[in-house]
DNA sequence: AGCCAATGTAAAGATTAAGTAAAGGTTGAA
DNA sequence: TTCAACCTTTACTTAATCTTTACATTGGCT
């Protein structure tokens, strides 16, 4: 319990960085010189999976090439979308104007043209957490081991799962996505943006996934709780109650 | 009172920049540049009367140039201070490695070089701008989440509706038409206006779709109210009444 | 008053989202 | 390899809700 707080206290301290960039010796240069300089930065090489991990982890801030196999950078910045909250830095090989342009109006916070000095690249990356540091004045995601509304109680740490004290088993989605709807109660969650969170993809339009765990999540909960406390909202979402009931 | 609103909510929306500049010319073209661009622009000639204007002012964001007269844009920068919250786009004669650096280490959020196109400065702009708007956005998303006019009260996170206190279930077409006619309330909003933006299509000619929708919405109201919040104006479209009521 | 076009409104019909059981596929452990 | 757990897809059902239709009503106009 100790050493668990403390790696959270560790890792929140140290800013997470996500490199996206298919040069794999300027990648492996560039995760040395960060790392060095304090951060703590996950790598891929390719925008296929970069957007995966994107979507699945939180970072405080995305290092994106644009030359790249499967998606470039910008068909990337456009899958994110544009209520995507990380900052994105991108980088290229070109100095084109053009592509700056469209590259910061796709919602990308900075551009970067190769070849740059290591430094440089270290300045913008402080400027923008600065400023979101400065603008955000308690950054403090820290995360409890337990989470409870209402009756219904997730141990982060065991990930157990209780309901009016009784046990409930959730396998790894189930967990995820009942975790996603409590830290949100009493806002409507939509689809997607479950989607990307819990099973790393976009919905897409004929995609049951999400309704299927959700109804298996309300039925594993149906024993013990008179009412349903997953709302669905129709065309919008679901939203976990956050009024009493038994 | 409405026409005080209305400026209101028009000056919110343009945002207000300073740039501090001693090239005369270059200030002018940006000036006008940026004006047309929708922002308000005011302008000062050197680094001591930028620096006083940025503190008795408030601006969204400051365009700096490093080479001036009195204080340089380096000193400018460290006499605003670490804590000071409105970002700094610094511009430069110079495309220095080592100036870039040492601007963004001094708290400028931005760095662009001179010659540079407007577009990519407008684009800079916006990125600072937008990432600002995004972060304050989710600080203050739960308080902005209610919109109430009279004793209706709209809640956006859940999408629940009351009058008077008592719930009224509404479906998701209800529930955008009544938001775009509350959030216009004192105003005739046109029909063509709702179908477009609520249901995605031009009204066309024989389409009762939005007279079904807002009959709908007033007679699930009706038990609580005495009078019709919403009012037809014959050829107009509806309007949301602003005044007093039960 | 009497006409006409716009609107109110009930009800039928069409469409679409969501619930759900079950089959199929994937993965990881024994 | 085999099995069990799990995730996804499929197919069908249910229910919500949107649109259309048909007729009634209203208000402005001559």
């Amino acid at each position: 319990m100790a050493v668990r707080i403390d790696m959270a206290e560790f890792h929140l301290n140290k800013k997470q960085l996500l490199l996206i960039d298919d040069d794999h010796e300027l990648a492996e240069l560039l995760v040395d010189y960060l790392s060095q300089q304090g951060f703590i930065v996950q790598c891929c090489f390719d925008g296929q999976s970069g957007l995966e991990l994107a979507y699945k982890s939180e970072f405080d801030l995305i290092l994106l090439d644009v030359m790249m196999p499967k998606l470039n950078g910008f068909e990337v910045l456009k899958a994110l979308g544009s209520e995507y909250k990380t900052p994105v830095l991108m980088l290229t090989a070109k100095g084109d104007h053009n592509d700056k342009v469209r590259g910061l109006e796709l919602g990308a916070d900075d551009y970067l043209a190769k070849p740059f000095h290591h430094q440089e690249l270290l300045a913008r990356i402080q400027a923008i957490l600065r400023r979101i540091d400065i603008v955000t004045q308690q950054n403090s995601h820290s995360e409890n081991s337990t989470l409870t509304v209402n009756d219904i109680e997730l141990n982060h740490a065991t990930r157990a799962v209780t309901c009016h004290t009784n046990p409930i088993t959730l396998t790894g989605t189930e967990y995820q996505i009942l975790t996603m709807l409590m830290e949100h109660h009493g806002q409507i969650i939509a689809k997607d943006a479950l989607s990307k969170q819990v099973l790393s993809r976009k919905l897409a339009p004929f995609d049951r996934s999400i309704d299927v765990h959700v109804g298996n999540i309300r039925r594993k909960f149906s024993p013990y709780c008179t009412i349903d406390k997953i709302k669905t909202v129709r065309g919008a979402g679901y939203l976990f109650l956050t009024g009493e009931c038994s």
